[in-house]
DNA sequence: ACCATGACTAGAA
DNA sequence: CTTCTAGCCATGG
């Protein structure tokens, strides 16, 4: 029958001639977090739902978890959860750092939960 | 190859 | 309201 379960990310596995492995995911999820607009923050849920994988919200912040190795450096800190709750604060170089980066871009940090998330927040492929 | 973990989310109890 | 379960899939031991 139809297979309405197309996949817009399609693995785009970019195969690195250097014979490293491909990205897949984490240059999708790189590529996606560097467009996030400064002062306006996103989820992983919607991330990985422009991807189109959005069960899979969990291998985005495992791919944050490289992020600070690539190259350009991907804004990690305006991606939060959900709720916009900073989950990955924790991985910065302080615990403060991400609240302190969003901060200097205009978003206001309560409790360490973005305040008017929605407001802020960004749609991915907008 | 198998098992455990992880910066998530939605739904059920 | 809180707590738990299941699904997702890549990485590391």
């Amino acid at each position: 029958m139809a297979t309405k379960k197309n996949k817009p990310a399609d693995r785009l596995k970019t195969v690195k001639p250097s014979g490293k492995r491909e990205e897949t995911f984490f240059e999708l999820v790189f590529d996606v977090a560097r467009q996030i607009p400064k002062g306006k923050v996103t989820s992983y849920g919607a991330i990985a739902e422009i991807l189109g994988t959005k069960l899979s919200a969990r291998m985005v912040g495992w791919a944050m978890n490289g992020a600070h190795k690539v190259n350009p450096p991907v804004p990690a800190h305006r991606v939060v959860n959900r709720v916009g709750l900073l989950t990955g604060k924790h991985h910065f170089s302080t615990n403060t750092k991400m609240q302190e980066l969003l901060e200097k871009e205009g978003v206001i940090i309560k409790n360490d939960q973005v305040v008017n998330f929605q407001k802020y927040f960004w749609n991915p492929g907008e």
